[in-house]
DNA sequence: TTAAAATGGAGGGTAAGCGTCCGCTTATGG
DNA sequence: CCATAAGCGGACGCTTACCCTCCATTTTAA
């Protein structure tokens, strides 16, 4: 109990033991919850301003508050990696390998979402709790191998880029998708990732779905592709007709 | 022919119509050089004084060969986003549906990393080039469809989001891929768009690959675990057991 | 009621990037 | 070979943006 495990707590103690006024308690929490919202929407280059802004409160607040922009971000981020990692051992708590893999990869997305890439921002402060996540997730990944869910010539570190991918790829060459994106993304990936037939997709799609005539197989892989890249890569320049 | 269509012949015409100096072309070649190199590496915040010092040349050059940063920048992404849709023609004419988007697709993704997030940096001042883009990968999704080798749940959006994020995903909690892992991303993002069976993953993984040792299937859909998370998302806190 | 605690926002200090200026160098055509 | 216009480099000034402090005023709570 001495040494408090919330970012609220944690910025609250200033080592005098004294309990704080509570209009001041009042305004950490509003300030570390205008840090977390405005770390999800406007990433990394979130400034001091614009969090005290968002909280309702003056500059000056802020910084008695918050001994700098960088500790309140650090708070934050540890905050909302514990809670990562926490979500990895409920899905490492599940009986069903593939069900806590999904359910971790669905938590996980959602939260890393709200940190945006503050997390590389502030550079290697949390080599802890990050070794922890690796952990988390290489286990549910071998476990779901072990089980047979999740294909074998997958490695882990292949999921946790994977991840990262599916949670960014929400806009693009002029397109938007509304924010729930990642979860048709994610879905796709899992289907691609185990070893059974595809599930159906969540949510709507982004704006209509083509619809289907006739059927056809194929068959070439990506590696053949890659192959045939780098072989014909010397630049080919002819005047395209219009 | 009155009209560069290159990058490095549209910086050097200066409306007098007179041919540049030797050097003058090396250097604006260099330039453009640099800049392609260094907005793949280093993103949207590039710095002219950075893409000259890579270049070689003086800061006094870079202005007087290019009339400003963002002009330069421009030039580059409109270069590479031609390259891309021509990509785009070639899987179009590719006999085969799926061999033609996949053979787009990897093209794409190659490219675009070289652009990195340039694009979404000078706003919107290529509306044309990028609802040109849209249309070939509309266009190669729904030929797909129609031949049965992508699933027709899918939107040609959800496509470009996919892609998107397969580019994307090469570094997380202190993981950093080698810069080819957008290749194994890319061949599992595909397994979830086709129908048929997976296909070998491409390359080295990025690490190990963990050993298998039995089989047993599951079944639980990602819109399941969606609403079981919605269900439970009023906040829990337990102390937990160090 | 009153003093300690807290507040807010103007403003100083700093860092970083853009683009210019000007003395020196080099290509090029006669 | 030489004259001259074209080109080169990088120091430097300007602007912008952000971080954090200071202090007159307001709020809490004993």
């Amino acid at each position: 109990m001495s040494t408090p495990t919330n970012a609220v707590d944690r910025l609250l103690d200033d080592g005098s033991g004294r309990r704080p006024r509570a209009d001041a308690r009042r305004n950490v929490e509003r300030l570390v919850a205008a840090a977390r919202e405005a770390a999800g929407e406007v990433g990394a280059e979130i400034t001091a301003h614009e969090i005290a802004r968002r909280a309702g409160v003056g500059v000056g607040t802020f910084y008695r508050r918050v001994s700098s922009l960088e500790m309140l971000l650090e708070a934050v981020l540890e905050e909302v990696l514990g809670e990562i990692v926490e979500k990895g051992d409920q899905g490492l708590a599940d009986p069903d390998p593939w069900t806590g893999f999904e359910t971790f990869a669905t938590a996980y997305i959602r939260l890393r979402n709200e940190l945006c890439d503050i997390n590389e921002a502030l550079g290697n402060t949390l080599g802890n709790a990050r070794s922890e996540l690796r952990d988390r997730i290489r286990l549910l990944v071998e476990r779901a191998q072990d089980a047979g869910a999740i294909r074998p010539d997958i490695a882990w570190e292949d999921v946790a880029f994977l991840l990262v991918g599916v949670s960014t790829g929400d806009h693009t060459i002029g397109l938007r998708a509304g924010g729930r994106q990642w979860e048709r993304n994610l879905q796709i990936m899992l289907d691609g990732l185990r070893t059974s037939t595809p599930a159906p997709l969540p949510g709507e799609p982004p704006l209509h779905v083509h619809p289907q005539t006739g059927p056809s197989p194929v068959e070439r892989t990506l590696t053949e592709v890659l192959a045939e890249g780098s072989a014909n890569s010397a630049e080919e320049k002819a005047d395209s007709t219009s």
